[in-house]
DNA sequence: ACGATGATGAAC
DNA sequence: TTCATCATCGTA
């Protein structure tokens, strides 16, 4: 089972997207290669009260993409040499974006971008195999045998500057 | 615990 | 035009 998620999937309230994305798999093709791995932790940046968000102090032009259409993605640039990848989510002109932190065994935003070899050329772009970099339902993961798994809800990484409230609210996800 | 390394945005 | 900061990571 390979079913394309579409930008409709992504046009969703932020918490219930990011939820959703878990088990989700990235996929990336370039030059006739194909890798593909699941996404295993996520973190949610929703709206314009979110002190965490980039999107809090206004539309600039490296988060304008925030405010745009669901399904298309949004790549910036940290710490002078990291890209991280997030997918945009919910309505035109609300900015609210899911981070990928995790996929597979790769642990941490700017490792899964090295690996899939993502850059700024994608951000803007939707998420479809044109783009060369969409998310794939592949069916449930198996953990344990079963077809379950447990999501844990932390406070998001490196948002300290959000202030206590913003900075413990458990929109990171992660798959148990 | 800290340095690498450069874009970003706010202040000047 | 300067400057502090940054949705990180590897090494110590």
């Amino acid at each position: 089972m390979r079913l394309i998620l579409e930008p409709k999937f992504f046009d969703r309230p932020a918490l219930k997207v990011g939820r959703a994305l878990l088990g989700k798999y990235l996929v990336r093709t370039q030059n006739g290669k194909e890798m593909a791995l699941p996404i295993n932790e996520v973190e949610v940046y929703d709206g314009f009260v979110d002190r965490a968000s980039h999107a809090y102090r206004g539309k600039t032009s490296r988060n304008q993409v925030m405010f745009g259409d669901a399904g298309h993605l949004y790549v910036y640039f940290v710490y002078g040499m990291y890209w991280m990848l997030n997918v945009v989510v919910g309505k035109k002109d609300y900015p609210a974006a899911i981070l990928i932190r995790g996929v597979g065994d790769l642990k941490g935003p700017g490792k899964l971008t090295k690996a899939f070899n993502i850059d700024k050329k994608l951000n803007g772009k939707i998420a479809e195999p044109a783009a060369g970099l969409w998310f794939e339902d592949r069916g449930f993961r198996f953990r344990h045998g079963k077809k379950i798994w447990h999501i844990k809800k932390l406070p998001r990484v490196g948002v300290a500057y959000a202030g206590p409230e913003w900075a413990t609210k458990p929109y990171r996800f992660v798959l148990i």
